[in-house]
DNA sequence: GAATTCTGCGCATAGAACCT
DNA sequence: AGGTTCTATGCGCAGAATTC
């Protein structure tokens, strides 16, 4: 619609349209035979040569099949770790609204399904990821998003660097580049960051935690750790919970639709800079001639040596098992100090038993949980709040 | 050539988490 | 407490591809 295109080149890793230059044919773009079967397919390695540069669509159409799970996982590792948000990796990196990068990270669909059009967030994620120094980039053009931000609201930058503010305090150590290079070995976290998945609640919990307010609007600090060892939630968690859910911020919440947005507020930031620090050209600019990975071939062997991000490519991404980003995470440990005195159930298949027995404790105490709540609410006693 | 289907994407919003 | 940020998701639109 009237958005830039995404052809418009947000990109600014050396992807800068060249539709009036190419020379496909004499491009030097590393056809090399394939691992593992000596396919010949071309590289991404041509978009960082100046002397050649190859359009996007260019890229697309000659790229060798990609993982695009492999690459959305990829991707959302990076940006988790990194504290950057999908939104400013998608209007900056890929050109795409936050709703589209979410989308594309979590339900990725495969190489080929997909139209060049569709292919093309992909090449770019690849391209993203292949050079480390991208992620320092972004994490640099969300600090200056932040210091704009603050700016515009206190009229006054943050004090001190941003390493220690508060305001940024979430945000891991800068990366060495070492570091950053010790990413390509997938699912480590470089920088020692834990993860922390979203949490959703799901209808019982939230129906609990619900009947929970009714009884308790301001639930003292051992009510609320009660909840959150019953439910199996963090007590951050139930503590966020009611907090938004308390009509003020939520008008119209704690009535019975629960939590309602309060005031937009993107749309008013973005309004007063659609292009908020992000200056593709300046991002562009300030990436010094790295001749990083973005030089070496998705495929060549050359990219196993490579120190930056770079994926195994699949030639048969189908074929590999797809890492579904929708698997359900094994539960981590530690999170199911329940205190209810549910014995273990019998032993089950080894596969099924820690789930499902997880999940038939959690449904039983939850429907206990309601259950007392309701009793209690219908009879006006007092909470005791055991369960 | 019109109708239908597919594909890619933006917009709006819910709701969890975070910041001041 | 109030406001903001962020991600996930539903819906709808536009354009391309396909079918009739």
């Amino acid at each position: 619609q009237s958005h830039p295109s995404p052809l418009a080149e947000p990109v600014s890793l050396s992807l800068e349209s060249s539709k009036e230059n190419q020379q496909p044919e004499s491009l030097g773009l590393g056809l090399g035979p394939h691992p593992d079967g000596g396919k010949s397919t071309p590289s991404l390695m041509a978009l960082h040569q100046p002397a050649n540069p190859l359009g996007i669509q260019e890229l697309v159409a000659m790229s060798p099949e990609l993982d695009t799970y492999a690459i959305t996982k990829k991707v959302k590792e990076v940006l988790t770790d990194n504290n950057l948000g999908q939104r400013l990796f998608g209007e900056t990196i890929l050109g795409l609204t936050q709703g589209s990068v979410s989308d594309l990270l979590s339900r990725p669909k495969p190489w080929h399904k997909l139209s060049l059009k569709g292919r093309e967030p992909f090449v770019r994620m690849q391209l993203w990821l292949n050079d480390p120094h991208n992620v320092d980039k972004l994490r640099a053009m969300k600090k200056m998003e932040k210091k704009a931000y603050l700016k515009r609201r206190y009229g006054l930058l943050s004090t001190g660097s941003d390493s220690d503010s508060p305001s940024t305090r979430s945000e891991c150590v800068s990366p060495a580049p070492a570091a950053a290079a010790a990413l390509a070995s997938l699912d480590l976290c470089p920088y020692g960051q834990a993860k922390k998945p979203r949490v959703v609640l799901g209808a019982e919990e939230k129906e609990a935690l619900r009947k929970a307010y009714l009884l308790e609007p301001y639930p003292s600090q051992n009510t609320i750790e009660m909840l959150a060892s019953q439910l199996h939630l963090k007590t951050n968690t139930v503590i966020n919970w009611f907090h938004n859910y308390r009509p003020g911020l939520y008008p119209g919440a704690a009535a019975t639709d629960g939590p309602q947005r309060a005031g937009q507020s993107r749309h008013e930031a973005e309004e007063s800079g659609k292009s908020p620090a992000v200056d593709p050209v300046s991002f562009k600019a300030s990436s010094e001639p790295c001749r990083s990975s973005l030089e070496v071939s998705l495929n060549s062997p050359s990219a196993a040596s490579s120190p930056g991000l770079m994926m195994s490519v699949s030639p048969v991404p189908s074929s590999s098992a797809p890492i579904s980003p929708t698997l359900p995470n094994p539960p981590s440990s530690g999170a199911n100090h329940s205190l209810d005195a549910n014995p273990p159930p019998p032993f089950q298949s080894p596969k099924l038993s820690r789930s499902s027995q997880r999940r038939t404790e959690k449904m039983a105490n939850l429907n206990n949980i309601i259950h007392r709540l309701e009793r209690a609410a219908n009879r006006e006693e007092t909470l005791e709040w055991e369960f």
